[in-house]
DNA sequence: TCCTTAATAGTCATTCTGACTATAAAGGAG
DNA sequence: CTCCTTTATAGTCAGAATGACTATTAAGGA
């Protein structure tokens, strides 16, 4: 912040906010984006479909109580879910988003590889996987956020490496596919793929030397990791024009 | 938000939180990227240039809020800033960002044409032009914030047709030109420019029939006005890797 | 042993881009 | 008035990147 405060300022009587964060985590599952969801059991919205989320702690940073949920939810360690993409969306601050008081919520986009049903461990134990295109009317405004979460990964997909976070460490490049092709909604060529991502420097690196048969049928494909590259220059543009 | 309130909970003992919005109002002036800095004269940093900004107020979104700051900052009307490109940048929560408590910044991008010297009309009467490159240190964490805010600008003119929120209603191709070149800190082909420029459907359109000299020297340029189209596809890439 | 499926290897034309060269239309210096 | 400089605009050409295809290889299953 810049202003200075206005006179006479008390924190306790002056700013009724609460700050809180709600997290978009996708994963690919069956060749479909799903996302994580809660169902709520408290009055404002009980029963309803939620993203995950709550309040951001007197000595935390958003960022840190966005990775702190994600652990929650998704029933895993800090330390595991530490490795996932976690990536600060924006923030939602209608004065009415939240019928209760004045909640200022800053929203997080996570990216996960496909994870067992989640145990949670936290205090929404009711959380599961949804499919993200058609998860009925959510709670409070989060229609909202999961639909600009869903256009940002999207795009992000077109110039930056971020596929790979969807995908187990070690990945062939048809499963890499699959992730363009959900996330996107659309078919892409396959030679044509391939021939993008192998000839982007960094963005995937072939493992030591062991191929691997996918459902069974088919020749094997060859395993690869993430590689160090984050930005693709240049993109992998979408068919069409922008947006889902 | 989403998760339930704690239990028992009342927002003036439990979450003394301040929300603020941050502007980084830019703008081209004499071929150079600048920025619309307020010399703080309270306590914190006093004396220290800052982006301006301002408390959030009860009733107000943070967009609101942004857009009514601007309007104070530089002097004009709430409706001439209106038609300003505002966008939202990310939210800033470390817990010691500000000394004095806890404040949650919102911040937000502006680009707007050349305009008169700010005649501060709000609170900050010292609002100022500076060259966005070499600010100085900056009060709190305005200086990452304006790092920021600088790139984000610089990747969507990439993408984007934002360009023109930098130029007067009625521009010349090389006033353009002078938006990338200033931006990116790099230099540009002019007829490239002016190639993917007027190729790409409903990034400018030519104004009826009247050039003008720019300087005075050579040839006088034609009239363009900003085009429907907000998506540059294919992009616009910058010569080198990403970032500035 | 065929048939199907999926991975991988190429080909070819089109589009886009970067690097240029050329021409046109102003103002300024002599 | 005539060069000279400056800036806008037109056009050319090779290389890179992309989209649309056509093989070929290596599995599993009937």
């Amino acid at each position: 912040m810049s202003a200075d405060a206005p006179a006479g300022y008390d924190p306790h009587a002056f700013a009724p906010f609460a700050v809180t964060v709600d997290l978009a985590v996708f994963t690919v599952r069956d060749s479909r984006l799903h996302v994580l969801l809660v169902e709520r059991g408290a009055d404002p919205y009980k029963g309803h479909w939620a993203l995950p989320g709550g309040f951001v702690l007197p000595r935390e940073s958003a960022e840190s109580a966005a990775r702190r949920e994600l652990a929650e939810e998704t029933g895993l360690t800090e330390g595991t879910v530490s490795a996932f993409h976690l990536e600060q969306l924006r923030t939602y601050s209608d004065p009415d988003r939240d019928p209760r008081m004045r909640v200022v919520s800053v929203a997080y986009a996570a990216l996960v590889p496909d994870l067992p049903e989640p145990r949670g461990g936290g205090d929404a134990a009711s959380a599961q996987w949804w499919d993200a295109k058609t998860p009925g009317p959510l709670a409070f405004d989060h229609d909202r956020i999961l639909a600009d979460a869903h256009d940002r990964i999207g795009a992000k997909l077109e110039y930056s490496c971020l596929a790979t976070a969807f995908c187990p460490p070690e990945f062939t490049l048809g499963e890499l596919q699959q992730v363009y092709e959900t996330v996107w909604g659309v078919e892409l060529d396959r030679p044509n793929f391939r021939r993008k991502v192998l000839t982007t420097p960094g963005f995937v690196q072939a493992v030591a030397g062991s191929p691997r048969r996918t459902g069974g049928r088919g020749k094997p494909a060859a395993l690869y990791r993430a590689g160090a590259a984050t930005a693709l220059h240049p993109p992998l543009l979408r068919p069409e024009g922008r947006s889902t």
